[in-house]
DNA sequence: ACTCGAATAT
DNA sequence: AATATTCGAG
């Protein structure tokens, strides 16, 4: 199971495009509506941290007019960062911790809270793993690709650790049924799509993570006219402007949505800005072969039994 | 020194 | 259960 088949590739690796250059991934991170709709509104988040290498002093101003990663409301603990801006209108009595230092200043020790990865961020991770191929598939390179602005390393290898061992566990019983992705069909889906995975059945699961593709099958280019991606706005400033308006103007009071009783809520994402990243090309060997698009029908469908899925988030947005 | 990845912790 | 954080290995 070596993978020596991949010396053609490893030569077209080098002519990669730039990370800022590609960046075909269609995904509008989660609309504005439902991302406003949870909170953001928020310019005081302390997000970003993301560049690893001696990057230079990331011209990240103070920037307050952006809110790309809105963390967002305090879960039911701590979260010393109370919106001064707006209330929220949820005003649950956050029960004092009793970490005294809860005070109004963040100060340095600012945790940030979970990250809550929702189906069209996941998307976005499974497109950046499918395009870049589950081997180089590793955190730091998927984090680039996925341009989600406060995205950690962290962040993603966690996710995709957990995701592995979802693929993993797909093709122990997947012999021959809908394979992933979407069970689509097949009805074969059991106990597979438990409540435990249900994240990963809103994303479709390229195939060939699913069975090793074998090189020698079929034809396929070695080289990639990837250069169809290169654009270049700048003008994504004043689409968060926009957005940042938008919210000021909806305040849409947070009610229904799939926030667990267990506590957290979700945050808003932007695509991140201006991407200060200028280094290290990141290997993105265009999709390989068939690689759906995926159809984002609310999982479920099943079987026959009636299992029937609450749709949390819009589904048609993406 | 850095990143990955499994294990472990919350 | 979902994320985060720790820790050993390349």
């Amino acid at each position: 199971m070596r993978e020596e088949d991949s010396n053609w590739f490893s030569r077209w690796e080098e002519e990669l495009p730039s990370p800022e250059e590609l960046m075909p991934i269609t995904q509008t991170l989660i609309t504005p509506d439902l991302a406003l709709a949870f909170d953001i509104g928020n310019p005081h988040n302390s997000n970003n941290n993301n560049n690893t290498t001696t990057n230079s002093p990331t011209p990240q101003p103070p920037n307050n007019s952006l809110p790309t990663l809105s963390q967002s409301v305090p879960p039911p603990s701590s979260v010393p960062s109370p919106p001064p801006s707006q209330p929220l209108s949820s005003d649950f009595d956050s029960a004092e911790l009793g970490s005294g230092a809860a005070g109004d200043e963040p100060a340095r020790t600012l945790k940030r809270p979970r990250l809550v990865w929702t189906p069209q961020l996941h998307k976005r991770f499974v497109d950046a793993v499918a395009h870049l191929g589950i081997k180089n598939a590793v955190p730091k390179t998927i984090m680039q690709l996925m341009s989600v602005d406060g995205l950690t390393r962290e962040n993603v290898a966690s996710h995709l650790q957990k995701y592995r061992l979802y693929l993993k566990r797909m093709q122990g019983l997947s012999s021959g049924g809908g394979g992933g992705g979407g069970n689509g069909g097949g009805g074969a889906l059991s106990a597979a799509d438990a409540a435990t995975d249900h994240l990963f059945a809103s994303a479709p699961v390229p195939h060939h993570f699913l069975h090793p593709v074998r090189p020698n099958s079929d034809h396929f280019l070695p080289f990639v006219p990837v250069a169809a991606a290169l654009q270049h706005h700048h003008n994504q400033q004043m689409a968060a402007a926009a957005v940042v308006a938008a919210q000021q103007q909806y305040h849409r009071q947070v009610g229904q949505f799939g926030s667990p009783p267990g506590g957290q809520y979700e945050h808003g994402f932007l695509a991140r800005q201006p991407q200060p990243v200028h280094r290290m090309a990141v290997p993105v060997p265009a999709h390989s072969p068939t690689y759906v698009e995926d159809l984002d029908s609310p999982v479920g469908g099943g079987g026959g039994g009636g299992r029937k899925v609450l749709t949390l988030f819009p589904t048609g947005d993406d």
